[in-house]
DNA sequence: TATTTCGCTGAATCTTTTT
DNA sequence: TAAAAAGATTCAGCGAAAT
């Protein structure tokens, strides 16, 4: 149980390597394992050129129990790294995800989403005889149901113009400039992830300074995109081939300033502001009238910060709740005072007070 | 072993039912099983209305363990009824898709694709506590890995305007004048299926005058769309209730003649809406008659996009080029089907499905 | 009659803090 | 630890009602 090694790639088999990471360690796991491809012969273009197939040693199981067995050490090491409201990602095909998905719910992790990537430049289906394999399945999952991971929910909206993030992400394959090569021009990796892939998955749920874990590191994509974006990384990798061109690729990787690295948040992580305080402080007055959002309601302050209505006194929101037959009501909201004549949200003054407290 | 009860509806457990079909007689299976939602509390809305969510007793399992035994029990039953070249199809979510996945593999299907339907209109995230679950999953198998099931490339190539189909399909989902609803208007039926899904399932994967047998049947979206496409079904539905409204629905649809079931063997920088989608859609019917522009031509639709004319058969372009004994013809314009006794442009309907694709 | 507004709803594992 | 209170949160499509 050693230390972390922040920022550094371990070389060797990725088991043993989790299994000398300290417990509870790490805010997020990103896995993309072996996808077990079972490819049987070499498949040809209509051109006849070659496809350059996975065939790799470590993409080669003995059958679906041995696939299982190596899913299941890795997952169990990866949820002890884990802090308890860490969160884990692994992406895969049709070939391995059921596998992966089904071991990773039956040790304990909570799934949150399948998400599904997109490609908007997949390799066609050469033969005709199935569909475009035109996506890849990656599983978002907590390791229990009731912990908490991060999830930046505000930030992924932006990233999507205004609205909320969905499960289906249209990204590109890995190609172009992006795409590492070796001297000969070969490509370093057979499988390397796109970064958007990354920047994605890291911006959406981890927060600046958290440690990711990667189990399958290959050629560093998560590694470059933390170091970009401000996170610190664990890379494991079975291979020193990729671990060492992962390394130089981290190593020319520049850091974003601290300020480009905030992301917009959430109103809950904003300081709670009492009602009451607002009538404290003679923002609002005692006897004040105020009018929801629908014009249909009316109550009045009272000293303690609470409102009555016709037949209703309480808090903002329970009063609101009430008058409106809802289970719940945003109190801040509903209710409305007059500035000018015109009807303005409590919001805004609870607003003022927030940019008094941080100014 | 009794005779295939064809196009009817059997009411009561699909595992019992199943086991008395004949061994080797169905070419394709579909099914939309339970998923194991494992809801906890109520849901609200952010303007607090209540989510009408799946509770029904069929959904309910005691643990993985359970829902393992019973996903393995109907997946058995459906290989042995299933014809050695027969394929099967699964529709799930992240609750239950990957134990479903891991299960038939482990009986020896042999998976083809997963396919990923996009919603165009899925439910929000309305807490902002994960990403808008916009999507589901459908696994495409084959019995075992030597078998050769139907898979009607050129008809989909056809359907996704000369583009191979891919693995993600964007469809809406069940809404409006498709959704059953009881006497009070309540939907008839709490997961009923597009049937533009169905056609794509059974237009890609089946011949006409073939099998399908649905162990979920639930209101019979299968069925429909399998009679309308000339293909025979056998109906296992738990509920009498699900299967009365299904019967009655399945009565109600009629029949194309058979040329018109017969499939292809063999403005840019508005979104590109295959002809295809328009029939899969329901807003143009196979069989139905298209009148050219002039008035001097007419076609029939075909369940795969395509039309077919005297001597012509062929794309919309490629049949009114011919007909016209033009070098190029844009069908888009150049056909036209009735509404009301007028004839509209086929254009007109593309311009529906761009508005709901970008509204 | 055409257009706008408003309400309703869809397979959903959907909160956080204080008392 | 359980209960209560605070308070944060939605997109697209359809259809009825209102203008």
């Amino acid at each position: 149980m050693s230390k972390l090694p922040l920022d550094t790639v371990l070389v060797g088999d990725c088991v043993s390597h989790l299994a000398a990471l300290p417990e509870g360690s790490a805010d997020l796991v990103f896995a993309d394992p072996p996808y077990n491809l079972q490819l049987r012969g070499d498949l040809h273009r209509p051109n006849n050129s070659l496809v350059d197939a996975v065939d790799d040693d470590w993409d080669k199981f003995d059958n679906f129990a041995a696939y299982d067995a190596f899913t299941r050490a890795w997952l169990s090491e990866a949820r002890r790294v884990l802090k308890p409201d860490g969160g884990l990602w692994v992406i895969g095909s049709y070939h391995n995800i059921f596998r992966v998905g089904a071991i990773l719910q039956d040790l304990g992790f909570w799934i949150l989403n399948d998400v599904v990537w997109r490609k908007t430049n997949p390799m066609p289906n050469f033969r005709g005889k199935r569909f475009c394999n035109a996506h890849e399945t990656l599983i978002w999952a907590a390791k229990s149901e009731d912990a908490k991971p991060t999830f930046n929910y505000e930030a992924l909206k932006e990233l999507n113009e205004g609205l909320q993030m969905r499960s289906d992400w249209v990204l590109p394959i890995c190609s172009g400039g992006e795409r590492l090569k070796d001297p000969e021009g070969q490509k370093a990796h057979p499988t390397q992830k796109p970064e958007a892939l990354l920047h994605r998955v890291i911006l959406g749920t981890t927060h600046p300074g958290d440690v990711i874990v990667d189990p399958f590191f290959g050629t560093g994509t998560t590694g470059s995109v933390a170091k970009r974006l401000g996170r610190k990384f664990v890379g494991i990798e079975r291979e020193e081939r990729y671990a060492r061109v992962a390394r130089a690729r981290i190593d020319s990787v520049t850091v974003h300033d601290r300020e480009s690295l905030s992301v917009t948040s959430s109103k809950r992580s904003e300081p709670r502001v009492p009602f009451g305080h607002l009538v404290e402080r003679n923002l609002l007055r005692p006897g004040e009238e105020l009018v929801s959002v629908n014009g249909r309601h009316r109550a009045k302050v009272r000293a303690d910060g609470t409102l009555i209505a016709d037949r209703y006194a309480g808090s903002i929101h329970k009063v609101g709740a009430e008058l409106e037959g809802a289970p719940s009501c945003n109190g801040w909201t509903y209710w409305h005072f007059k500035r000018d004549g015109k009807p303005v949200p409590i919001d805004w003054l609870r607003q003022q007070v927030r940019a008094e407290m941080t100014s």
